[in-house]
DNA sequence: CAAATTCCTACAAAAATACTCGGAATTCGT
DNA sequence: ACGAATTCCGAGTATTTTTGTAGGAATTTG
Protein backbone atom coordinates (compact mmCIF):
# COMPACT_ATOMS: atom_id res chain seq x y z
CA UNK A 1 0.00 0.00 0.00
CA UNK A 2 2.94 2.45 -0.38
CA UNK A 3 3.74 5.03 -3.28
CA UNK A 4 6.79 5.06 -4.73
CA UNK A 5 9.42 7.94 -4.83
CA UNK A 6 8.23 9.41 -7.75
CA UNK A 7 4.95 10.24 -6.39
CA UNK A 8 6.75 10.93 -3.29
CA UNK A 9 9.57 13.22 -4.81
CA UNK A 10 7.33 14.80 -7.70
CA UNK A 11 4.67 15.98 -5.73
CA UNK A 12 7.74 18.05 -3.47
CA UNK A 13 8.64 19.09 -7.13
CA UNK A 14 5.68 20.67 -8.29
CA UNK A 15 5.01 22.04 -4.87
CA UNK A 16 8.45 23.97 -4.86
CA UNK A 17 6.80 25.13 -8.53
CA UNK A 18 4.00 26.11 -6.90
CA UNK A 19 5.16 28.31 -4.01
CA UNK A 20 7.22 30.48 -7.41
CA UNK A 21 4.08 30.50 -9.51
CA UNK A 22 3.77 33.98 -11.68
CA UNK A 23 8.09 34.36 -10.56
CA UNK A 24 9.01 33.15 -14.13
CA UNK A 25 10.66 29.71 -15.07
CA UNK A 26 12.61 27.98 -12.18
CA UNK A 27 15.61 25.89 -13.04
CA UNK A 28 15.46 22.06 -11.79
CA UNK A 29 18.57 22.50 -10.36
CA UNK A 30 17.77 24.62 -8.09
CA UNK A 31 14.47 21.92 -7.06
CA UNK A 32 16.59 19.12 -6.58
CA UNK A 33 18.98 21.05 -4.54
CA UNK A 34 16.07 22.46 -2.50
CA UNK A 35 13.76 19.33 -2.36
CA UNK A 36 17.33 17.17 -1.67
CA UNK A 37 16.85 15.17 -4.82
CA UNK A 38 19.02 13.89 -7.48
CA UNK A 39 18.74 16.12 -10.36
CA UNK A 40 19.26 13.68 -13.52
CA UNK A 41 16.14 11.69 -11.54
CA UNK A 42 14.04 14.71 -11.45
CA UNK A 43 14.51 14.84 -14.96
CA UNK A 44 12.59 12.32 -15.75
CA UNK A 45 9.94 12.61 -13.01
CA UNK A 46 9.05 16.27 -14.35
CA UNK A 47 9.33 14.71 -17.96
CA UNK A 48 6.03 13.12 -16.76
CA UNK A 49 4.49 16.03 -15.07
CA UNK A 50 5.19 17.69 -18.62
CA UNK A 51 3.70 15.13 -21.10
CA UNK A 52 0.32 15.22 -18.53
CA UNK A 53 0.51 18.88 -19.40
CA UNK A 54 0.81 19.89 -15.77
CA UNK A 55 4.17 22.10 -16.00
CA UNK A 56 5.67 23.92 -18.95
CA UNK A 57 9.34 24.06 -19.43
CA UNK A 58 11.13 27.07 -20.95
CA UNK A 59 14.56 26.04 -22.98
CA UNK A 60 17.74 27.62 -22.87
CA UNK A 61 19.36 29.76 -20.72
CA UNK A 62 17.55 31.49 -17.93
CA UNK A 63 14.68 28.76 -18.74
CA UNK A 64 13.38 26.11 -16.29
CA UNK A 65 9.99 24.80 -15.56
CA UNK A 66 6.17 26.46 -14.54
CA UNK A 67 3.05 25.45 -13.70
CA UNK A 68 0.89 25.31 -16.61
CA UNK A 69 -1.85 26.80 -14.85
CA UNK A 70 -2.62 27.93 -11.56
CA UNK A 71 -2.18 25.98 -8.84
CA UNK A 72 -5.86 26.64 -7.77
CA UNK A 73 -6.65 24.79 -11.05
CA UNK A 74 -4.15 21.86 -10.63
CA UNK A 75 -5.44 18.65 -8.28
CA UNK A 76 -2.98 16.84 -5.86
CA UNK A 77 -4.88 13.85 -7.64
CA UNK A 78 -3.50 14.84 -11.29
CA UNK A 79 -0.36 15.04 -9.99
CA UNK A 80 0.05 11.37 -8.90
CA UNK A 81 -1.97 10.09 -11.65
CA UNK A 82 0.46 12.11 -14.16
CA UNK A 83 3.49 9.86 -11.97
CA UNK A 84 2.18 6.76 -10.85
CA UNK A 85 -0.24 5.91 -13.57
CA UNK A 86 -3.90 5.20 -12.65
CA UNK A 87 -4.75 4.75 -9.24
CA UNK A 88 -5.43 1.00 -8.31
CA UNK A 89 -4.72 -0.75 -5.13
CA UNK A 90 -5.29 -3.77 -7.89
CA UNK A 91 -5.41 -3.89 -11.44
CA UNK A 92 -8.77 -5.34 -11.80
CA UNK A 93 -9.70 -1.91 -10.24
CA UNK A 94 -7.82 0.33 -12.45
CA UNK A 95 -9.25 3.41 -13.34
CA UNK A 96 -9.66 3.58 -16.66
CA UNK A 97 -9.36 0.29 -18.45
CA UNK A 98 -9.63 -2.56 -15.17
CA UNK A 99 -7.90 -5.67 -16.20
CA UNK A 100 -10.60 -8.06 -15.60
CA UNK A 101 -9.28 -11.23 -13.85
CA UNK A 102 -11.03 -14.49 -14.87
CA UNK A 103 -12.81 -14.68 -11.51
CA UNK A 104 -14.28 -11.71 -11.18
CA UNK A 105 -17.95 -13.38 -10.61
CA UNK A 106 -16.63 -14.93 -7.93
CA UNK A 107 -14.34 -12.70 -6.39
CA UNK A 108 -15.21 -11.39 -3.16
CA UNK A 109 -12.50 -8.69 -2.69
CA UNK A 110 -13.04 -6.82 -5.54
CA UNK A 111 -15.87 -4.56 -3.83
CA UNK A 112 -12.43 -3.73 -1.08
CA UNK A 113 -10.48 -2.46 -3.58
CA UNK A 114 -13.30 -0.53 -5.29
CA UNK A 115 -13.62 1.19 -2.43
CA UNK A 116 -9.88 2.09 -1.21
CA UNK A 117 -9.54 3.14 -5.01
CA UNK A 118 -12.47 5.50 -4.40
CA UNK A 119 -11.63 6.74 -1.16
CA UNK A 120 -7.91 7.47 -2.18
CA UNK A 121 -9.16 8.95 -5.76
CA UNK A 122 -11.49 11.05 -3.88
CA UNK A 123 -9.21 12.36 -1.52
CA UNK A 124 -6.20 13.62 -3.70
CA UNK A 125 -8.63 14.96 -5.55
CA UNK A 126 -10.35 17.08 -3.04
CA UNK A 127 -6.22 18.39 -2.16
CA UNK A 128 -5.12 21.57 -4.79
CA UNK A 129 -1.73 22.70 -5.11
CA UNK A 130 -3.36 26.05 -4.17
CA UNK A 131 -4.23 24.55 -0.61
CA UNK A 132 -1.35 23.47 -0.10
CA UNK A 133 0.57 26.65 -0.44
CA UNK A 134 -1.93 27.76 1.97
CA UNK A 135 -0.82 25.65 4.55
CA UNK A 136 2.62 26.21 3.79
CA UNK A 137 1.84 29.73 4.43
CA UNK A 138 0.32 28.89 7.82
CA UNK A 139 3.15 27.47 9.01
CA UNK A 140 5.46 29.68 8.05
CA UNK A 141 3.47 32.16 9.91
CA UNK A 142 4.39 30.27 13.32
CA UNK A 143 0.83 28.37 13.10
CA UNK A 144 0.41 24.94 14.66
CA UNK A 145 3.19 22.62 13.83
CA UNK A 146 2.35 19.01 13.38
CA UNK A 147 4.64 16.34 14.52
CA UNK B 1 -0.46 3.21 -5.25
CA UNK B 2 0.03 -0.62 -5.47
CA UNK B 3 -0.92 -3.13 -3.61
CA UNK B 4 1.34 -6.67 -3.77
CA UNK B 5 -0.44 -9.80 -4.53
CA UNK B 6 0.68 -10.39 -1.12
CA UNK B 7 -2.75 -8.10 0.07
CA UNK B 8 -4.94 -10.03 -2.99
CA UNK B 9 -3.67 -12.88 -2.54
CA UNK B 10 -3.67 -13.28 0.89
CA UNK B 11 -7.44 -11.55 1.09
CA UNK B 12 -8.64 -14.17 -1.53
CA UNK B 13 -7.36 -16.92 0.77
CA UNK B 14 -8.70 -15.73 4.21
CA UNK B 15 -12.27 -15.30 2.24
CA UNK B 16 -12.08 -18.95 1.14
CA UNK B 17 -11.70 -19.76 4.89
CA UNK B 18 -14.15 -16.72 5.80
CA UNK B 19 -16.80 -18.74 3.79
CA UNK B 20 -16.27 -22.26 5.39
CA UNK B 21 -16.04 -20.94 8.42
CA UNK B 22 -17.06 -23.48 11.17
CA UNK B 23 -16.87 -26.50 9.23
CA UNK B 24 -13.50 -27.35 10.08
CA UNK B 25 -10.14 -27.17 9.34
CA UNK B 26 -9.66 -26.47 4.76
CA UNK B 27 -6.04 -27.25 3.22
CA UNK B 28 -4.63 -24.90 1.72
CA UNK B 29 -4.15 -27.10 -1.67
CA UNK B 30 -7.59 -26.88 -2.01
CA UNK B 31 -7.77 -22.79 -1.34
CA UNK B 32 -5.08 -22.91 -3.71
CA UNK B 33 -6.76 -24.67 -6.37
CA UNK B 34 -10.16 -22.74 -5.87
CA UNK B 35 -8.02 -19.39 -5.65
CA UNK B 36 -5.17 -20.33 -8.91
CA UNK B 37 -2.62 -19.38 -6.56
CA UNK B 38 0.87 -21.06 -6.23
CA UNK B 39 0.31 -23.59 -3.03
CA UNK B 40 3.80 -22.74 -2.19
CA UNK B 41 3.52 -19.21 -2.51
CA UNK B 42 -0.07 -19.60 -0.27
CA UNK B 43 1.97 -21.45 2.28
CA UNK B 44 4.08 -17.91 3.04
CA UNK B 45 0.91 -15.30 2.98
CA UNK B 46 -0.77 -18.02 5.23
CA UNK B 47 2.45 -18.09 7.55
CA UNK B 48 2.03 -14.21 7.83
CA UNK B 49 -2.00 -14.36 9.17
CA UNK B 50 -0.86 -17.02 11.31
CA UNK B 51 1.49 -15.27 12.85
CA UNK B 52 -0.50 -11.93 13.45
CA UNK B 53 -3.54 -14.42 14.73
CA UNK B 54 -6.16 -14.24 12.48
CA UNK B 55 -5.64 -18.16 11.48
CA UNK B 56 -5.14 -21.37 13.09
CA UNK B 57 -2.86 -24.08 10.98
CA UNK B 58 -3.93 -27.22 12.06
CA UNK B 59 -1.49 -30.16 11.02
CA UNK B 60 -1.14 -33.51 10.11
CA UNK B 61 -3.59 -35.82 7.54
CA UNK B 62 -7.20 -34.15 7.18
CA UNK B 63 -5.89 -30.88 8.41
CA UNK B 64 -5.67 -27.45 7.47
CA UNK B 65 -6.06 -23.63 8.41
CA UNK B 66 -9.41 -21.89 9.87
CA UNK B 67 -10.29 -18.47 11.29
CA UNK B 68 -9.08 -18.01 14.39
CA UNK B 69 -12.11 -15.80 14.63
CA UNK B 70 -15.45 -15.22 13.87
CA UNK B 71 -15.59 -13.60 10.39
CA UNK B 72 -17.52 -10.75 12.08
CA UNK B 73 -14.59 -10.32 14.45
CA UNK B 74 -11.68 -9.96 11.38
CA UNK B 75 -11.26 -6.77 9.69
CA UNK B 76 -10.14 -6.58 6.12
CA UNK B 77 -7.54 -3.85 7.49
CA UNK B 78 -6.43 -6.01 9.78
CA UNK B 79 -5.66 -9.09 6.82
CA UNK B 80 -4.11 -6.12 4.83
CA UNK B 81 -2.09 -4.71 7.54
CA UNK B 82 -0.45 -8.93 8.48
CA UNK B 83 0.50 -9.20 4.75
CA UNK B 84 1.97 -6.06 3.98
CA UNK B 85 3.02 -4.02 6.52
CA UNK B 86 2.14 -0.63 8.05
CA UNK B 87 -0.90 1.20 6.38
CA UNK B 88 1.87 4.18 4.95
CA UNK B 89 1.61 6.21 1.66
CA UNK B 90 4.79 6.85 2.39
CA UNK B 91 7.27 6.22 5.40
CA UNK B 92 6.90 9.60 7.19
CA UNK B 93 3.47 8.83 7.93
CA UNK B 94 3.84 4.78 8.44
CA UNK B 95 1.45 3.52 11.64
CA UNK B 96 2.94 3.28 14.70
CA UNK B 97 6.81 4.51 13.92
CA UNK B 98 6.60 6.68 11.32
CA UNK B 99 10.27 7.47 9.72
CA UNK B 100 10.69 11.47 10.33
CA UNK B 101 12.26 12.95 7.12
CA UNK B 102 14.64 15.46 7.61
CA UNK B 103 12.20 18.02 6.28
CA UNK B 104 9.51 17.32 8.83
CA UNK B 105 8.47 21.02 9.54
CA UNK B 106 9.18 21.84 5.65
CA UNK B 107 7.36 19.24 3.94
CA UNK B 108 4.65 20.70 1.77
CA UNK B 109 3.00 17.29 0.87
CA UNK B 110 2.84 15.52 4.26
CA UNK B 111 -0.60 16.63 4.91
CA UNK B 112 -1.78 14.79 1.91
CA UNK B 113 -0.09 11.31 2.80
CA UNK B 114 -1.67 11.64 6.15
CA UNK B 115 -5.20 12.48 4.67
CA UNK B 116 -4.54 9.15 2.07
CA UNK B 117 -3.74 7.32 5.13
CA UNK B 118 -6.58 7.89 7.22
CA UNK B 119 -8.92 7.17 4.26
CA UNK B 120 -7.27 4.06 3.39
CA UNK B 121 -7.43 2.73 6.94
CA UNK B 122 -10.51 4.01 7.92
CA UNK B 123 -11.88 2.54 4.42
CA UNK B 124 -10.25 -1.27 5.40
CA UNK B 125 -11.37 -1.23 9.02
CA UNK B 126 -14.79 -0.36 8.34
CA UNK B 127 -15.05 -3.64 6.12
CA UNK B 128 -15.30 -7.25 7.94
CA UNK B 129 -15.04 -10.55 6.80
CA UNK B 130 -18.68 -11.17 7.53
CA UNK B 131 -19.60 -8.10 5.31
CA UNK B 132 -17.73 -10.01 2.58
CA UNK B 133 -19.57 -13.35 3.05
CA UNK B 134 -22.94 -11.68 2.98
CA UNK B 135 -22.01 -10.12 -0.17
CA UNK B 136 -21.09 -12.90 -1.86
CA UNK B 137 -24.01 -14.71 -0.48
CA UNK B 138 -26.23 -12.13 -2.28
CA UNK B 139 -24.79 -12.66 -5.53
CA UNK B 140 -24.96 -15.84 -5.43
CA UNK B 141 -28.98 -15.15 -4.69
CA UNK B 142 -28.53 -13.82 -8.29
CA UNK B 143 -28.19 -10.12 -6.82
CA UNK B 144 -26.96 -7.01 -8.66
CA UNK B 145 -23.85 -8.05 -10.86
CA UNK B 146 -21.29 -5.80 -10.79
CA UNK B 147 -18.80 -5.43 -13.91
C1' DC C 1 29.65 32.12 -30.03
C1' DA C 2 29.55 30.45 -25.13
C1' DA C 3 26.96 29.35 -21.28
C1' DA C 4 22.84 27.61 -19.36
C1' DT C 5 19.34 24.89 -19.58
C1' DT C 6 15.67 21.60 -21.22
C1' DC C 7 14.98 17.34 -23.57
C1' DC C 8 15.83 12.54 -24.96
C1' DT C 9 17.35 7.69 -24.94
C1' DA C 10 19.75 4.04 -23.32
C1' DC C 11 21.88 1.61 -19.81
C1' DA C 12 22.86 -0.13 -14.88
C1' DA C 13 22.42 -0.96 -10.01
C1' DA C 14 19.63 -2.04 -6.24
C1' DA C 15 15.59 -3.47 -4.08
C1' DA C 16 11.36 -5.73 -3.77
C1' DT C 17 8.36 -9.18 -5.30
C1' DA C 18 6.94 -13.55 -6.50
C1' DC C 19 7.86 -17.56 -6.54
C1' DT C 20 10.46 -22.71 -6.11
C1' DC C 21 12.57 -26.46 -3.58
C1' DG C 22 13.37 -29.79 -0.20
C1' DG C 23 12.60 -31.56 3.93
C1' DA C 24 11.29 -31.85 9.08
C1' DA C 25 7.39 -32.27 12.30
C1' DT C 26 2.81 -33.63 13.32
C1' DT C 27 -1.52 -35.99 13.16
C1' DC C 28 -5.17 -39.13 11.35
C1' DG C 29 -6.97 -43.39 9.87
C1' DT C 30 -6.35 -48.12 9.51
C1' DA D 1 2.86 -49.08 14.37
C1' DC D 2 2.73 -47.35 9.72
C1' DG D 3 1.76 -44.58 5.81
C1' DA D 4 -0.52 -40.73 3.92
C1' DA D 5 -1.76 -36.09 4.45
C1' DT D 6 -0.73 -31.97 5.90
C1' DT D 7 1.38 -27.89 8.28
C1' DC D 8 5.68 -25.65 9.20
C1' DC D 9 10.30 -23.82 8.16
C1' DG D 10 14.34 -21.84 5.89
C1' DA D 11 17.11 -21.23 2.02
C1' DG D 12 17.62 -20.14 -2.73
C1' DT D 13 16.28 -18.09 -7.38
C1' DA D 14 13.97 -15.65 -11.09
C1' DT D 15 11.50 -11.70 -12.44
C1' DT D 16 9.97 -7.18 -12.20
C1' DT D 17 10.03 -2.63 -10.54
C1' DT D 18 12.30 1.08 -8.82
C1' DT D 19 15.83 4.22 -8.65
C1' DG D 20 18.98 5.96 -10.42
C1' DT D 21 23.50 7.33 -14.02
C1' DA D 22 25.57 8.82 -18.36
C1' DG D 23 26.04 11.24 -22.30
C1' DG D 24 24.74 14.11 -25.56
C1' DA D 25 21.46 16.76 -28.83
C1' DA D 26 18.44 20.87 -29.14
C1' DT D 27 17.28 25.47 -27.74
C1' DT D 28 17.62 30.03 -25.92
C1' DT D 29 19.93 34.09 -23.73
C1' DG D 30 23.35 37.54 -23.50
Amino acid sequence: MRLSTRGHYGLKAIMDLALRYGQGPVALRSVAERQGISEHYLEQLIALLRQAGLVKGVRGAQGGYMLAREPEKIKVGEVIRALEGPIAPVSCVKEGDPVACDRVTYCRARTVWLRVRDAVASTLDSISLADLCREAEDVRKGGHNAT
